[in-house]
Parts: C-alpha cells; sequence; structure tokens
DNA sequence: TTATTAATCCGAAACGTTTCGGATCGCTTT
DNA sequence: AAAGCGATCCGAAACGTTTCGGATTAATAA
C-alpha cells in the first residue's frame, strides 16, 4: 500500500503538495505535477477512500435497497436494473451496495443507513406518489435520484420516461386504425407510472368520446404473464362485449395474452391487436413474438446512466439546473396490430 | 453525527476508556460501562466506519464481481443470490457491493478492487477448476468464499452442495425402475459441479454396466428452457434409440422438455421420465410442473448463510477449522418418473 | 527602490477511531 | 515499610487524507 508520504518522500515534496498535484489544484506547477503522477503510477498509487472520506465526508459508496419480496415485477428486472447501476456507478469510482430488507423493515433499513452516514447517496427506483422512503432522505438532507416521479415536491432530481406520452400514442394507433374496445392490463395501480399511463388512456378514450369501461381495465402486483393471461381470459368470458384490442405494460404480460389467446382460439392481429410497453428485457424481446409485438419502447438499460449521472452531480453539489430527465419512447409498429373488422 | 468524544465530554471520561468500553475490553469497570452505554443510546451515537477502517484496516465492505452477460444461468439466480447475500452480510454489519464488469475484464476488476484494498472479502460463486480469479485473490491473501469447489489447493473457505451425490440418487432411481437410455442435459462443461454431475453420471450407468452414449449428454452455456427444449428434440429425432428418462441440471431445463414432449406427442411419465436438480427459485416450482417434477432439491437460498458465515470468519482470522461445508440435496420423488416399459 | 502580485510550495491541524505503553490507586504480601 | 499486584483509567500517537493559512521567490508595477 503506497501513500502520499511515500511520494512524497521519494520526490521530496510535501504531501501537501501531492495531494494537490494528484486532485488538479491549479497551484502546482505544471512540471512538478507531471513528476508526481509518474512517481504515482511507477508506485502504484491508490488514494485511501476511508482516510479521504474521514476528511472529505464523501465515501465513494451509493446503495439503493430492495425489499425482499419484489412487488412491483419479476427478479429479472431487477437484475437488469442492479447490473447497470453498478457499472455506471463504477464510472464515477463509486461501490454500488444493495441492501435488500423485509417490506415491513425498509424504511428502518434506509433509517440506520442515514445514522451510519456511509452512504453518499441513494437511488430509488418505482416511486411512489407519497414515498415516505423519498421524505425520509430528504428530511436528512441525503442525495437522492428517482426513476419515476413521486408527487412530493422534493429538491431531487428525477429521471423517468413519459408515461402520458407512450400511453398516448399506443391509444392513438389502435383508435386509428379501428379499435373502440380497448382493453388495459397494468401494473400496481399506486404506481407513479400507473397513474399516468392510466390517465393517457382515459384521456385517449375521452378525445374519441368513447365511455370508459372499468371492466376493461386491470391491475396487479406483479406484472407478469400470468397477470396478463388471467385477466384477457377474464374479460373475453366475462359474456360482455370482448376488447378487440391490448395494452399492456410490458412485454411479459403481453406473453401471457399471446398465450391466452391461443387457447381460445383467437388469432393475433387478425382478432384481436396487442401492443405493449418495452422495458427491452433481452428474456422477453418483442421481435421475437410471433406475430411480432408492436411496442412503445425505452430499454430500461439507458435509464441507469442518466440517474447515475444525476446523483453523483447531486452528490457533488453541482446545481442540477434541470432537476428532472424525461426520456421519451419510441414507438414501433410491428404486426401484432391490425385494421378492427367486426367479427362478423 | 455524535462521536466519541461527545460521549466522553458528556461523561468526563477519556476518549480510550469510552472507545475500549463500547469494544467490550476487560479494563473497564462495569458501572462505567454501563454508564457509556447508556450515553451511546441517548445520543444515538454510530461509530463511524471509515475512521475505524483507517486503523483497524477493516472495511466493513464485502463485494462479489459479476460478468455483464450472466454465462451460467439466468438472471433471476443471480437475484436470488444477490439478495440472500445482502441480508445474510447484513446481519454481520457487512455492506454488501455488487460489481458488475465485461466479461474480459473481471480479473482486471479484481485486481484494481484488491489495489484499492476497500472490500473485506469476496465471494465467487460458480468457481472453475482453475480459476483465475480464487488463484489471484488467494495470492494477494485477500479473504474469500467459495461456492463450488475450485480444484486449486488453497486455504479458503468453501460451501458446496454434494454434487456427485445428487447425481448418483437420481440416477439410482431411474435405473432401479427400469430405465437404461437416460440422458442428461446439464450446464458448462468447464464447471466444477458439471464435472462432479458427469463423474456420478457415469458411474452409475457403470456400475449397471450400461455403456455410456455420448449422444444422451448436452451440455450449454446457458441452464435455460430452451437448451432442455433443443437438446431433448435433437435426441428424440436422432434416428437412434430415444432416451427413456431425462435428467436435468436444473428445472428451467426440465421445463423446456416438458414442452418439447408435449410438441413430440410423448407423455411424462408414460413415455418419459423426467428429474431436474431443484435450486428452488420462486419462478420455477417443481410442485407446480405438470406432471410434478421429481427433484433433487438444495435450494440455494440455503446457501447465502453458509458462505457468509464462512467468509465472516475467515476475515475476523478466526481459526476455520472445517474450511469446507458441504450440503445433501433432499431427494424428492413426484409424479415425473414412472417404471420403463419400452413402447411397443 | 519599494510595494504589489502571481506562481508555487508547505507546515500543521483536522477528520474519528484504535492501541500502545504506561499511570494511578488501593490492597495484599513479604 | 517496601514491594507486588489487579483493577481502572488515560495521554498520545497513529492511520492517510484534505485544507487552512500562510511563506517564499521572482517578476511586475509604482
Amino acid at each position: 500500500m503506497t501513500t502520499l508520504k511515500d511520494i512524497s518522500r521519494k520526490l521530496s515534496i510535501s504531501v501537501t503538495t501531492v495531494s494537490r498535484a494528484l486532485n488538479g489544484y491549479s497551484d502546482v506547477n505544471e512540471e512538478t505535477r507531471k513528476r508526481i503522477h509518474q512517481a504515482a503510477v511507477e508506485l502504484n498509487y491508490r488514494p485511501n477512500q476511508f482516510a479521504r472520506k474521514l476528511v472529505t465526508g464523501r465515501s465513494g459508496l451509493a446503495a439503493m435497497v430492495l425489499p425482499d419480496d419484489f412487488g412491483i415485477t419479476t427478479r429479472a428486472i431487477w437484475f437488469e436494473i442492479l447490473a447497470g447501476l453498478s457499472v455506471e456507478f463504477a464510472k464515477h469510482d463509486i461501490d454500488f451496495v444493495l441492501k435488500v430488507s423485509p417490506t415491513d423493515q425498509i424504511v428502518n433499513t434506509y433509517q440506520r443507513l442515514i445514522e451510519r452516514n456511509a452512504m453518499d447517496g441513494f437511488v430509488i427506483i418505482a416511486a411512489l406518489p407519497k414515498d415516505e422512503r423519498v421524505s425520509l432522505l430528504a428530511r436528512n438532507d441525503v442525495p437522492l435520484v428517482l426513476h419515476g416521479r413521486s408527487e412530493q415536491v422534493v429538491e431531487c432530481p428525477v429521471f423517468d420516461i413519459n408515461n402520458y406520452e407512450l400511453m398516448l400514442q399506443s391509444m392513438q394507433h389502435l383508435l386509428e386504425i379501428g379499435h373502440k374496445r380497448i382493453a388495459f392490463i397494468g401494473g400496481p395501480a399506486n404506481h407513479g407510472f400507473m397513474i399516468d399511463r392510466t390517465r393517457a388512456y382515459r384521456a385517449a378514450l375521452a378525445s374519441e368520446g368513447i365511455s370508459f369501461n372499468p371492466d376493461y381495465i386491470a391491475c396487479g402486483e406483479r406484472m407478469t404473464e400470468e397477470l396478463g393471461m388471467v385477466n384477457s381470459i377474464r374479460m373475453c368470458r366475462s359474456g360482455g362485449e370482448e376488447p378487440t384490442a391490448f395494452v399492456c405494460a410490458n412485454t411479459m404480460i403481453a406473453k401471457g395474452i399471446y398465450s391466452a389467446m391461443q387457447v381460445l382460439g383467437r388469432n393475433i392481429p387478425e382478432d384481436v391487436s396487442v401492443v405493449a410497453h418495452d422495458d427491452a428485457l433481452p428474456e422477453y424481446r418483442a421481435v421475437d413474438f410471433r406475430p411480432a409485438l408492436t411496442v412503445t419502447r425505452a430499454p430500461l438499460r439507458d435509464s441507469s446512466r442518466p440517474l447515475v449521472d444525476l446523483l453523483v452531480r447531486r452528490i457533488r453539489g453541482e446545481a442540477v439546473e434541470s432537476l428532472t430527465e424525461i426520456q421519451e419512447a419510441e414507438f414501433i409498429v410491428r404486426t401484432s396490430t391490425s385494421h378492427f373488422k367486426s367479427i362478423a
């Protein structure tokens, strides 16, 4: 373990100057800076994070805490997110720590972490409209970044996709090709993204003068194949008028609907159209669906970078002039949607 | 942020004594220890990890580094492991950091982490017989724990399931109920667990005097449904004699075989028996298979605790008398296996 | 010439712990 | 009375940084 003192000794330069040289301060001669840098690589110098933390207060650690039952969706999604965050944080020399805690202990876990004061910042995915975690962190002045907008007016960076807009696009597409009985199968009703999408869903219907049918909307804690399967079957068998199109909160739900339609003997897209939102998980590729799935596309993987960047800027104390970053989704028409023909 | 000095001041006791009291040293009066503890909770004292690290060398951080393409199997499994490790480490007041790195950069990542000297220890899952990561860490005297035995003779704790034994059990079961043409569909051939299972597979055949047929064994980088599907179909269509039973390295592969058999019009267990090893992932429950799947069962979730315990003891410098901990799998017969009747 | 300034450098303190090597005190043994 | 001992306590140094407040020197401006 070579330290500043080692470099200092070798070059007969004060520790102070070595430190300042390595940290890019302007009050050190270019010539000596060169020598110092060279010595640093020769001796394979690595600053001691802990000593640094002691004086700067920054630890080079960022964390995310997850519930152990993964309400929102499947583990695969979480893994995708975690992996992305880890590599992005690494680019800023920040170690990413993962905390998993029983769902009812989440807030306590945050509390303890705050008290220990070891984390430079947190990232919170799928923020709720009124989120206790967010208010706790904000109250304690701990940097955090949100994925998904929270209702609270809190001075923290937010990254989100434009849920309202992408839902509107899906709906307009279906409406344009003649569908009127459009169902929406989505996730937990209390999450920001579902609130936005539901609003867009209703707005789109309203703009065409179609009245909202509560039987055509289904929410579930887990956005799985099963959710898509059971709800689409229920809707088609309820005795009333069947929906002619489905929009799904993700591709897994769509997969479930595909299975259901096969069971019911309905053809996609002849009898029923399907469109989904696509997080671009490698496991469920929309292009590989038969027929290929029409989607709004916003790869989850693309969110890690903005999230980490925003958080790092917040940690650095930079004025985050634009605290909110919204990503628009792509709209990709494939073959799972077609013009509505009434089933004569 | 309250420090030792705050407690010291409040009680008019030296910082030294406060520190020693809190750390359980014997040279402090029980009475004053009481007072100190009380003051500590009153002031909500939390030791500063970083200051501590500076002098003790221990950081309270343990890490795992994963490739970004997850060779061995699916993300769901990794998530299961990560979650387990995180909660177990937390019990020891250790933060778990997750590093994801491009596959060809893994060793570099370890190298950098070692140089930075910020981690107390590492856990390595699915160790290879000659594992560069293992030798690198061992050479640098960094504590680590292995899941899956590595060939190297290296002084580090190992946790593993008894792969040889569980394969033997599956095979004996199938042999007892009359099967002779038994196929094995598994994971990467170079991994320790596959080596052990393959050995057991051949040993079981040999003990019955059945000659080994290389067409009946299939290895794949990813142990997915697809792997099970394509290989079982290939084996059944190769023109030669079809296998009458399959043993699978996990339940996902079994799922793939179920689909394949349906496509081929074969019935389980009438035409073909299936047995698998079950890591007990919530997504693929062997009891929910139709017919319910016969398995050797060793929940992945159960491995986190021994892994973490072993590592912590290694970090503490405790003499790890028994460096290796082997877990036996349960054998559960369900309805996916039945006595072989030749297809007349 | 003298005062000012810019460019470089550095000593020492500070961050919050742990730990080494005693110091103090009252009691028991010689 | 002196020596020894056990039980408690503590001062100071150390860990490896960063940073505050100058110090030094040489060039520039007055």
